[in-house]
DNA sequence: CATCATAGTATCGCTTAATGATATTGAAAG
DNA sequence: CTTTCAATATCATTAAGCGATACTATGATG
């Protein structure tokens, strides 16, 4: 029940997190972890290409510890994205709630 | 962007109007398109049984207009998840908005 | 009565998405 | 130049969503 509408969200929740600062795919899943979510890497990083893809996060690889991180970064499609979905969501929730 | 949002709330949304009232399919793939958004029925009406199979809804057949119509209404079974989930999804979106 | 039209529900075959498990990558350490 | 490790990537399987199409009463028509 709560896992469909939590993986319904999770691109926005990527979207959010990358618009406040760079984000990198295990930090993710542990900030997801916390707040009692998990995701699997095998449906995340699909998620993440694809978001890229579509042009909402700009990427940048980093070296990081000796190990390679892909940063992301949200776009300004995905800024706009995100802020047409806002008041969507909240009529969505608001009805229901 | 949207749909995906949308569809991880249609159980949701399902379980709140048969909380008001009895619902049937059609009326939800009617009441769904006024606010903007379609479901397929070969999408709800597993969705309907799935909810029924596992105690959220309850059903009762009738004969209206001289055709049958299965009428669904929340259980008290329901009744809990949806109070349950009412927090946890203010939760969710309210970090994003 | 037979058959027709119709609202509503049900299901099939296909496509797309999520998942856990497993593999790959590349820098650093030794 | 091998090993180790965090992080990312992909594979095979399972589950979910979908449009199209079929099914099921029932009341109307003649």
């Amino acid at each position: 029940m709560m896992r469909n509408i939590f993986l319904g969200f999770i691109r926005i929740h990527i979207l959010h997190h990358a618009n406040e600062g760079e984000i990198f795919g295990v930090w993710i899943m542990d900030e997801l972890r916390r707040h009692g979510y998990s995701i699997s890497a095998g449906t995340l990083y699909p998620i993440l290409h694809s978001l890229e893809k579509e042009g909402y996060l700009k990427r940048r690889d980093e070296v990081v510890n000796g190990k390679v991180r892909k940063y992301y970064r949200i776009t300004e499609k995905g800024v706009n994205a995100l802020e047409e979905a806002k008041p969507k969501i909240k009529e969505l929730v608001e009805e229901v709630i």
